[in-house]
RNA sequence: UGGGCUGUCGUCAAGUGGUAAGACACAUGGUUUUGGUCCAUGCAUUCCCGGGUUCGAAUCCUGGCAGCCCAGCCA
């Protein structure tokens, strides 16, 4: 009876809800937009999309499937020279990445340019838009500072047959870019520098992705976003807390036309530590040619993340887990390889595969002689079943996993110790084979032919299983070992004369030529997660492996508690 | 500086007047043929600071302080 209790509160507790799901819990009850729920995702095509966008999708459309609403995916192309169609087409692969499903709801603000040219006259109608000439300085000077009011621009009193007239001959393309904008009439001395006469037009001789040469004027956002959520009848405008200023303005151009209005709700965007976000820095890593693309496995793009191996269920974990607030923050790089580990621990393959590779030779081993040993393919699965893994005279095992003069709380390979070659035999260091400067060649062992397949009979016990693979047998490959592309967490703190680009780490990208792996892992598929073994888990790399040379990505370690151990 | 928003563990984050959830990180033990996973335990006498109201305040009032956003014909 107790218990019963304390495990209801308990989940009760687990499961409060963000605040942008309680306003919604609060409208469905009251009925504001008739229990609907309809939010929408609205990316600008001019880049990549990030780990940040990502929480944003999740957000946008977690929480309609929550309430069994619905998401549009809808491009805000508002401005065509800054968009392109290549990056329509990658952001809608990165959204089904992730596993949403808009349906036949993929929109273009583009697609809406006649209504919002009507809503504009409308506008100029009522008395609330005017068209202005006034240059670009001239506009900046009008407008006044945060600490002081701006003043009326001449035209702000041009009549309404004026500006309806003068607007036409816009849209048309008479007039040179920068002549003439469109603004609303609302309040040049407003304390919120967004009222204070904001443009609703600008004239813009550019070609659009979508309408072709037909525009030469094109809305500005915050004119153009709200109309674009009226239209398709969106009950909730998630956006980032920038935009917290810009609500006033949403709030007025709908009720200045009297139209359906949605509401707009802010929430703090993602950080990340050891990264950076900004469009235009991930940019200058491209082309700067630091990293090797916008989906170079280093990057936190999410086709980045995918080349690396990133799961999407990984991604959307980690979004989900991140949680949803209105303060600022930086979440630690570690929660989302938690959530990546998580993830893969329960679907990844485990193969044994030797990145470093220090010769062993089993000298009690008939030479002629190899024998095919069952391994399991995932503890956390059985249906993955068991593959047979070939066992010799000479192998390979990680130069990690031997030590001279080793410490007591190093439990691996060392002269006389005994360890267990996993699936194998307990194998016993006897000899260690140097080159006259001292260096390390091989090592010579001897198994004990009773610990077949890792036990012994009479019940000693050993420290360590260390995985291996047999020379004989071994595939080369290449390997490539990612670190985290900053070495200082916040990379835009800001010391004198220093960029994020001064905190790039030097190491953030490490290949290695000289890895050896098993027959099974020599023949692995692409999109298939792996763990190495006691190294971590892999990924096929989709630019740069083939089947002659197959390439890993490292997506992330496995934690290591020796390595902890060994520096302190 | 005018306005908007935000300050709860190292990092996120619940909490909405009844005596500080949870996750990651960290630490310590247990299980283990991965020093992985899993399991257990510990980890904010205190919520930016000061004053007030109240039997009782992270929550209400008041005065400060700090951070972020806004002065693009970007979104």
């Amino acid at each position: 009876m107790i218990s019963n209790n304390i495990d209801l509160e308990s989940t009760k507790k687990s499961e409060t809800k963000d605040f942008i799901r309680q306003i919604i819990d609060k409208d469905i009850e009251s009925g504001k937009y008739g229990g609907r729920v309809h939010t929408r995702f609205p990316p600008e095509p001019n880049g990549y999309l990030h780990i940040g966008h990502a929480k944003a999708i999740v957000v946008d459309f977690g929480i309609a499937e929550d309430y069994h609403g619905l998401t549009n995916l809808r491009f805000d192309d508002t401005n065509p020279v800054t968009e392109d169609v290549e990056y329509v087409d990658s952001i809608q692969a990165d959204i089904k990445w992730l596993g949403y499903d808009w349906e036949d709801r993929l929109y273009y603000a583009s697609q809406y340019f006649d209504k919002f040219y009507e809503y504009a006259q409308e506008l100029i109608k009522k008395g609330l838009a005017y068209v202005c000439s006034l240059s670009l300085d001239q506009i900046k000077e009008y407008r006044g500072t945060v600490t002081e009011a701006g003043k009326p621009s001449p035209d702000r009193e041009r009549p309404i047959a004026e500006s309806l007239e003068l607007l036409e001959k816009m849209k048309n393309g008479d007039f040179a870019e920068a002549t003439y904008t469109l603004r609303a009439k609302i309040d040049m001395s407003h304390s919120n520098m967004k009222m204070r006469d904001p443009l609703i037009y600008r004239i813009k001789h550019a070609h659009h992705h979508q309408t072709g040469d037909k525009w030469h004027i094109y809305p500005m956002y915050d004119f153009a976003h709200c109309l674009e959520d009226s239209i398709e009848g969106i009950t909730h405008s998630l956006c980032t807390l920038e935009f917290q200023n810009n609500r006033i303005l949403y709030d007025w151009f709908l009720d200045a036309l009297e139209i359906y209005h949605p509401q707009q709700i802010e929430f703090a965007r993602l950080n990340i530590t050891h990264t950076v976000t900004s469009k235009r820095k991930l940019k200058q890593l491209v082309d700067d040619k630091i990293v090797d693309g916008w989906d170079d496995p280093r990057m936190p793009t999410i086709c980045g993340m995918r080349r690396r191996g990133y799961t999407p269920q990984a991604v959307r974990n980690f979004c989900e887990g991140v949680g949803l607030a209105k303060r600022e923050s930086t979440v630690e790089m570690a929660l989302l390889e938690y959530h990546v580990r998580q993830d893969l621990n329960k679907n990844s393959l485990r193969m044994m595969g030797v990145v470093n590779p220090l010769k062993v030779v089993i000298t009690n081993y008939p030479e002629d002689q190899e024998e095919w040993l069952e391994a399991v393919n995932n503890p956390e699965n059985p249906e993955d079943g068991t593959r047979l893994v070939p066992f010799s005279r000479e192998l390979y095992i990680e130069q990690e996993d031997f030590m001279e003069d080793a410490p007591k709380k190093f439990f691996r390979l060392s002269q006389g110790r005994e360890v267990r070659l996993r699936y194998a035999y307990f194998i016993t260091c006897t000899d260690v084979i140097k080159d006259q400067a001292g260096k390390i060649l091989e090592l010579h062992c001897t198994y004990d032919p009773e610990t077949k397949g890792g036990n012994a009979p009479d019940g000693r016990k050993v420290k360590a299983t260390m995985h291996w693979v047999s020379v004989k047998h071994a595939t080369q490959v290449e390997v490539r070992m990612y670190n985290s592309l900053f070495v200082e967490e916040n990379p835009d703190k800001k010391e004198e004369g220093k960029t994020f680009l001064d905190y790039i780490n030097p190491d953030s990208l490490e290949i290695n030529q000289n890895c050896w792996v098993e027959p099974e892992l020599a023949k692995a598929k692409a999109e298939v997660n792996y763990q190495f073994e006691r190294i971590g888990y892999f990924f096929l790399d989709s630019k740069y492996s083939s089947p002659e040379k197959p390439v890993f990505n490292r997506t992330v370690t496995l934690k290591d508690t020796w390595a902890k151990i060994k520096n302190n």
